[in-house]
DNA sequence: CCAACATATTGACAGATGTCGATGCATCGA
DNA sequence: TCGATGCATCGACATCTGTCAATATGTTGG
């Protein structure tokens, strides 16, 4: 599941008569990606370092800025950034040494949408 | 915890110079209550709900209406309504035997806003 | 090539989460 | 008043999740 395109695009919503609209709005892959996504800001540390890296002058952040800020281990941040990248949220890139995280800011804003579009 | 504000507002974001910002950039309180927001749509059949009553022609759905679409049984629909009321994303409102929910449009634009604003 | 450094992976563990069946609590209709 | 209906809560269970210490991988500098 690695690099998914992440479009989202919510469906037409049909908008039938009035009730048990059957079969969801959503369906199952998309209603499994959009949860994925909210999913890895379902983590108030996650929060924390998106917002970091967001925040960020430079626009990316590498692992070892970001451990001080939340307090937690080197490998617990590698587990929560992994999360991110997986769920379209930041992008990898590694240089030299170190390896900077870039927040993809559309994947947010687009999974949002889905429900309001 | 009942009723939150939801106001969210993300911080001045300060911007420091170049690295670790020592505190982050969003205070423990707010990463929490963001944290709420989106792990309340971190499952796929949380996201199918949220959808199926945002998507609904008279804006609100009630449990019985709602169990079939996502295949789940009674006391597990009203488990995840709960989530998603504690989330501020739905409110409840009890009319006759029915309960029914309306979604809180802003809540989830606003904490998408959380990052980018 | 080797040592030092930055990051990722593994293994382990406590705690949270999703799910259901059984049950309780209201409300409505007869 | 009584049974039926819609929903919430409870108890239980398997699974997932967040966390760390230990270790592995990879990159740079000497």
């Amino acid at each position: 599941m690695a690099a998914l395109p992440v479009t989202i695009d919510a469906t037409p919503a049909e908008a039938a008569c009035c009730a048990p609209a059957a079969d969801a709005v959503v369906d199952d892959a998309t209603a499994h990606q959009l949860a994925k996504v909210f999913k890895a800001l379902g983590d108030p540390n996650r929060v924390k370092l998106f917002s970091l890296i967001t925040a960020s002058a430079s626009g990316e952040m590498c692992v070892c800025d970001l451990t001080d800020p939340v307090g937690l281990s080197q490998p617990t941040v590698s587990h929560h950034m992994k999360l991110l990248v997986e769920a379209g949220l930041v992008t990898r890139e590694q240089r030299g040494k170190w390896a900077y995280y870039q927040p993809t800011t559309g994947t947010l804003a687009d999974a949002a949408r889905a429900f309001t579009a």
